[in-house]
DNA sequence: ACAAAACCTATTAGAATAGTAGGAATACAA
DNA sequence: TTGTATTCCTACTATTCTAATAGGTTTTGT
């Protein structure tokens, strides 16, 4: 039931262009010291969220990544399931999993449903906004 | 996400015990015929869960399996604790995991508690019994 | 021209997964 | 008491996944 580190980090990732956004692009260098992550292993992880259009980029000096929305229009499972591909607990269920003969004769497959819908609410219900409202209030307990 | 071939079969495993026991142990070599799973990978399962003392072992020719509890007394959430060790997804989170010591300053920890919280709910919400009444609503309805 | 950034592709060390394999110990039954 | 069926124990293995590292190429602002 592990969420690996590419999953993990693509969130902060997110998180960090969310706040740290101030009209400018957002370079991976400032991220990675930022958030403690090596910078290349960031690049390929903002590669596959560039392929899914969640960030725009611009190259060259004075190049970097931004949001390609507002923090609201993302959930934290739309970011998993970008890196992670499915989330389903098992192959029996969930979408492109290999689909078992004997799925309505099993009553196991009764949990992996039951488990995924709840993981899905759970991460369906949590925006990047919210992540944004979170460590602003981090701040607010911590700093004043 | 996934769960692992250990946990998914030894909730078979545990099922099959739950529904075929008629007073006479029970033996791998049946329950893997009819599970359709390897005897010898079933084997390694069931001897976890016998560390675990969830089920009683008797050796030699009429040998076998029997489970220790009624199966009310069993979670899905035990059963797979017991194979797969921590349910939790990220180490910062959930007993045993490596502590991080930027936990209380960071936001997405919050996403990991909601998850195992809401993972946690479902799988102690179900219990074997449980699936023994939904095996048999399953033959009331193919059978009859 | 130069520097700084994104972009691209290959490689790798280690761990986890999903078993396979072979035999030793035990106990019932003829 | 001998055979057979079972659990029990330990080692091995092939494959995939994870978490990176590495080394460049291309683009672009100054």
């Amino acid at each position: 039931m592990r969420i690996s580190t590419k999953g993990r980090y693509a969130i902060k990732l997110m998180l960090d262009l969310a706040i740290y956004y101030d009209g400018e692009s957002i370079k991976i260098k400032d991220i990675a010291k930022r958030q403690q992550i090596s910078e290349k292993y960031l690049e390929q992880i903002v590669a596959t969220l560039h392929k899914a259009s969640f960030v725009l980029s611009s190259r060259g000096a004075k190049g970097g990544y931004k949001l390609s929305r507002p923090p609201e229009a993302y959930t934290v499972g739309m970011i998993l399931r970008t890196m992670e591909g499915s989330l389903s607990s098992a192959d029996c269920v969930g979408a492109g999993g290999v689909e078992c003969e004997n799925k309505d004769r099993c009553v196991t497959v009764k949990i992996w449903e039951k488990l995924d819908e709840a993981v899905d609410t759970v991460l369906e219900g949590i925006k990047l906004s919210d992540l944004v409202d979170w460590q602003n209030e981090l701040v607010d307990q911590y700093i004043i």
